[in-house]
DNA sequence: GACTTTGCAACTGATCTGGTTACATTTGGT
DNA sequence: ACCAAATGTAACCAGATCAGTTGCAAAGTC
């Protein structure tokens, strides 16, 4: 368990409050607290997903490539994650006990590791949006109320 | 993530199929694939969550402290488990967009994370000791045919 | 051509993980 | 009393993972 899945709502979430405005890696990172390469290596792979675009060179960043209404946290959970698991599995053997309980364990951790992407899968990044682009507006203004745009 | 809810199930499930003959931390180790010491680093929680009992000296290993069917896998999760939580938060800051955004994401992770802790909680050790005990003790009894009983 | 911004690889220090060693403690058997 | 079996626990180790940094190439704007 990384950090990405964080990083990644924040960049969905920022960018869909700036309806449309490119951010740049540097200002997600600020407005997130790391480093902008970290951003950048999240925001490959939300393109990759082909959930945001990017554009380099002056007036660049990134904007979201679909409507908030058509992508949902699983989706950018997916996208920012290589092996989507939350339990560790039986790094399994041949032949014995653990193998036979392994293969039930393992079922069993996927369906609930299910449940938990099922849930991400019901909310939207729209959603999302509406409880707390208020917010997000106010502050980005008063804390920065020289930057671009 | 670390292996210690893979192990605790181990444990649980086969105490279970011994139906109260204890075992030793070694054979749950060698049925495991790993070592003694780490199986009673689990068995240490499970014990303190008073999920298992154990004895020391000639004759002795642990035994469950409670019916199977009053035990689900939510408890062994949380027993072995020092913060429950699968979604890595955002390490909070004051003031900005990302206490604004994470303390939503914060919420919704908890939700995520909770869907999947009821999905265990729902199975109990006795119904998955009855999806699992017959291949156990045959594949037990026909590996270790010398072993103790 | 100068400047801005992304893309990406390589490296670093911190933390986590599983394993091992070592030793004390408890229990049972003789 | 003694010895063997077994747990309890702390300390340490090597490997992996993680987030961050540096450095530089590539792409885009003016």
């Amino acid at each position: 368990m990384n950090s990405d899945f964080a990083i990644g709502l924040h960049i969905v979430g920022f960018l869909t409050a700036r309806q449309g405005q490119p951010l740049t890696s540097e200002t997600l990172a600020d407005t997130y607290g790391t480093s902008p390469v970290v951003v950048r290596r999240v925001l490959s792979r939300l393109q990759q997903a082909g959930l945001i675009e990017t554009r380099r060179g002056t007036g660049g960043g990134s904007v979201l490539a679909q409507k908030p209404s058509a992508i949902n946290l699983r989706q950018v959970y997916e996208a920012v994650t290589d092996n989507p698991q939350f339990l560790r599995r039986h790094p399994g053997e041949e032949g014995g006990v653990a193998p036979i309980l392994g293969a039930y364990i393992n079922e069993l951790c996927s369906q609930a590791e299910l449940a938990l992407l099922e849930q991400l899968e019901s909310v939207t990044v729209k959603q999302m949006d509406a409880a707390v682009r208020p917010r997000i507006i106010a502050s980005h203004c008063r804390t920065k109320p020289k930057s671009k745009k």
